[in-house]
DNA sequence: TTCCAGGCGTATC
DNA sequence: GATACGCATGGA
């Protein structure tokens, strides 16, 4: 990692980042862009520690995280944006398929972030049948409520009425009983992270509102299993379009990531032919 | 007005 | 095990 100390601000040298791409790719739902004299400004948080991070231009890859420490770019961000991670390398395995390489060339500033679980988890259960903007307003109320983001020991207690503020329609109930197996332990998310794929996808499902897609995505992007591969609309529609003989060689132990760049991919892109309805 | 959105629970066969 | 349908809410 290349970083230089000046003031209360860390300058990062950092290529195959961009905020763009990284943080709007529907992986997070937390992250806000703000008016800056850069090329973009974002304002986030990992857990309760927020961040305001700059990236200088399109193409520089210097980036500035402001009024931050040594010790919170080397205790937090750096495993946050998955730094210790060669995407250069990754996207090089990737452009052996031309589906993946194109999406590669389109985004190729998507890192996969290391987010906290537990955010994940109740983040993705508010995700199921509900569009991004209006999913990042429910976050965002969620979060006014608490003060922040909640952890479940936070929400301990909480019923569906109690979330009505909400506004998350049928999904209350769901986080309702997410809270209260944490609660009593009926789930355990560090226990969840150290167990075989199949294994822990079944123990979030006892979660009601947690079914095959939002255990995936709890486990690629909460607990970096970097093999889990989250099957939504947009990705269905990618397997049977491009990979109707299953995903290519190239992805093997790596599905997760590829499923980002190809779900940013055919949502965003305007030569993708999958991206226009119809 | 109708359709759709990073799906899932339930009923039915 | 597979399939059909309802579900809160809000933007297009």
């Amino acid at each position: 990692m290349d970083y230089t100390i000046k003031g209360k601000d860390i300058i990062l040298c950092q290529r195959d980042l961009d905020l763009d791409n990284t943080l709007n790719c529907g992986q997070a739902f937390r992250w806000e862009i703000v008016p800056s004299e850069h090329f973009r400004t974002y304002i986030g948080h990992y857990k309760r520690t927020p961040l305001k991070i700059s990236q200088q231009d399109k193409d520089s890859g210097i980036f500035i995280l402001h009024n931050t420490t040594e010790k919170d770019l080397l205790s937090i961000w750096y495993d946050y944006f998955d730094l210790s991670v060669d995407y250069g390398e990754l996207k090089r395995r990737f452009s052996e398929d031309s589906v993946l390489s194109r999406a590669c060339q389109y985004a190729g500033g998507i890192r996969l972030l290391r987010q906290d679980a537990e955010e994940s988890l109740i983040s993705f259960i508010i995700s199921q049948n509900n569009n991004i903007p209006r999913i990042k307003g429910i976050i965002g109320r969620l979060c006014e409520i608490y003060g922040g983001f909640p952890s479940l020991e936070d929400m301990r207690g909480v019923t569906p009425e109690e979330l009505s503020p909400l506004r998350a329609g049928f999904r209350a109930k769901y986080l309702a009983d997410c809270v209260q197996k944490a609660a009593e332990n009926e789930i355990q998310l560090d226990r969840i992270k150290e167990m075989p794929l199949d294994e822990a996808q079944k123990e979030l499902m006892k979660i009601k509102g947690v079914g095959p897609k939002v255990a995936m995505c709890v486990l690629l992007f909460g607990m970096y299993r970097t093999d889990a591969y989250p099957v939504d609309v947009w990705i269905k529609r990618v397997n049977e379009h491009f990979y109707p003989n299953g995903l290519p060689e190239c992805t093997q132990g790596v599905q997760g990531i590829a499923q980002q760049y190809l779900f940013h991919y055919v949502r965003t892109c305007p030569e993708c032919e999958l991206n226009k309805r119809n």
